[in-house]
RNA sequence: GCCUCGGUAACUCAACCUGGUAGAGUGCGGCUCUCAUAAGGCCGUGGUUGUGGGUUCAAAUCCCAUCCGAGGCACCA
């Protein structure tokens, strides 16, 4: 990726359902991540959408009468509003069914076999008649169907093969050049180990599947992952100038789905002589410790919760309590702690105290001073970089805290409220700074929130540059609605 | 079965790579300022670091074994 361009790509989302909170925290994690890299100067493309072929959509899509077209039309918009509802600040939103994708994925396939790395063969698995699919062992029940838990049968189906095989020793070798290729390392272990077992070629095709046609034979549609995963260079229009400008990016992942990312995606990439790019896995969140799922009904439906609490109160949590990498636990009990201790209390307080003095005693109006450097030298902003550079997010935000707690300390052992006035203008001054760069580096994670403090403030920053204090000539301040409001 | 990761205060985690008798936040108890969203600040409470061995002057940290837990093991996505 030249310098000063940022891609980063969400996975898309497979439309068999509505989203949950899963889907919201990997699009948050990006955002945030999105936000932080434009702050930073760089022209950023953020990229999240819907994927909509395949047999479980072709299936779901059948039990509601719908025909799948239909069907992905009525889900993806979910996702679509998803993003709203949580101001996620994604450039482009690709769905697989766009005419753009199929025009991708034709060029690249032939690309792929331009440069011999497809040929046909056939398939032999284990196949259930009802379900007109075939299993792994994995996948079956007592030997059984999964779904109609019948006997299976040996089938052989004629279809096209990637080699996928061929690229094994190329992919071990780039994980030990280049580790940073799968970020979370006990992940790239898992992948790395796996890949001392020999790998197999891709079925790439599929008979009567509800998806894209296979470029090189009417008779086949197209294995839904391959497919899939071009939306990644769809987004940024391969071959034209934005790919040039954009790959290789970096994709947010969940831990579902890293062996397609890394080996499947990378044999890929590999094939057309393309850059790899970064993945970037996360965890998987969930719920008192048990594992989200439909049958146990303990989805968090993200919509709902979005009435109940502050949509930067939520993306903050999900950012401050789960480690990235780490899967991470989920509690209405523990969001309210935060929301109520941190930002209502530490934060939203502490804007709210000092502007109280400040219109009190100055009508708002306070002149630059000298910083305290007492003050400001409990933030460190290069260490905030390098934590986000390193995807901590919740380091970084641990660090911002401690500058937000050092402030309402500052103005306890100063005695603000108590000082003459010149005092207390050079200290409200410092302290003024000190909010608005506490509320530029908070901005990628709780926008919405950081705009409330800058109107406040009566000022607003759009670059990490301006994390610098003694900036603002005049502040003239005025006080606002609280920025939290406590959930019991 | 094979592979990976984890087991540290009531809870969530840090310190483990680069050994030197464990830190933070939350909770709980107390004190305190009064500008503020009854908010803030301070002090305290609290752990024989899963278990058993070994190496070492010294082990949460390194090694071996063992128990417990979580995750992965490709064409459903």
């Amino acid at each position: 990726m030249p310098k000063n361009t940022f891609f980063i790509s969400t996975a898309i989302d497979y439309v068999s359902g509505p989203p949950h909170l899963g889907h919201l925290y990997e699009k948050i994690l990006a955002d945030v991540i999105a936000r932080w890299k434009r702050l930073g100067g760089y022209k950023v493309h953020f990229s999240t959408g819907t994927d909509e072929h395949g047999l479980k959509i072709q299936r779901a899509a059948e039990k509601q009468g719908k025909t799948p077209k239909e069907f992905v039309d009525y889900i993806s918009r979910f996702f679509l509003n998803l993003c709203k509802v949580y101001n996620i600040s994604y450039d482009d939103f690709i769905r697989t069914t766009e005419k753009r994708h199929e025009d991708v994925v034709k060029k690249i396939i032939n690309k792929i076999n331009e440069n011999g790395f497809i040929y046909k063969g056939s398939y032999e698995g284990l196949y259930c008649v009802e379900c007109e699919n075939f299993y792994t062992e994995k996948d079956l029940i007592k030997g059984k169907c999964p779904v109609h838990k019948k006997e299976l049968e040996i089938k052989k189906e004629d279809g096209y093969f990637f080699k996928m095989s061929e690229f094994q020793s190329k992919l071990i070798k780039h994980i030990e050049k280049h580790p940073e290729f799968i970020l979370i390392q006990k992940k790239r272990n898992e992948i790395y180990n796996r890949l001392k077992i020999p790998l197999r070629d891709l079925s790439i095709t599929r008979k009567d599947v509800w998806g894209l046609e296979f470029p090189l034979d009417k008779n086949f549609s197209q294995f839904v992952w391959v497919e899939a995963l071009i939306n990644y260079l769809t987004t940024i229009d391969y071959p034209n100038k934005k790919f040039k400008e954009f790959w290789p990016g970096a994709h947010l992942i969940g831990p579902d789905i890293l062996w397609q990312h890394t080996v499947i995606w990378g044999s890929i990439i590999m094939s057309i002589n393309l850059k790899l790019p970064k993945v970037l896995n996360h965890g998987f969140i969930n719920l008192k410790g048990e594992k989200m799922s439909k049958s146990v009904g303990n989805v968090i439906d993200p919509f709902e919760l979005a009435k109940k609490y502050h949509v930067d109160a939520i993306r903050y949590f999900l950012i401050r309590e789960i480690p990235f990498g780490e899967d991470g636990n989920f509690s209405e009990e523990a969001l309210k702690d935060r929301l109520n201790n941190e930002l209502a209390n530490d934060l939203g307080n502490l804007l709210s105290r000092v502007l109280t003095i400040a219109e009190k005693n100055f009508s708002g109006k306070i002149k630059k001073n000298k910083i305290d450097e007492k003050l400001i030298s409990k933030l460190d902003v290069k260490k905030i970089e390098n934590f986000m550079n390193d995807f901590k997010l919740t380091e970084v935000l641990n660090e911002i805290w401690t500058f937000v707690k050092s402030c309402n300390k500052h103005i306890n052992d100063e005695k603000l409220w108590a000082m003459n006035p010149t005092d207390q203008e050079k200290h409200l001054y410092s302290l003024f700074e000190s909010i608005r760069i506490i509320a530029l580096l908070l901005s990628p994670f709780i926008p919405e929130t950081s705009g409330k403090i800058y109107m406040q403030l009566g000022t607003s920053c759009s670059s990490l540059k301006e994390a610098k204090f003694g900036l603002i000539e005049h502040y003239m301040v005025k006080k606002g609605p609280i920025l939290f409001n406590k959930i019991k």
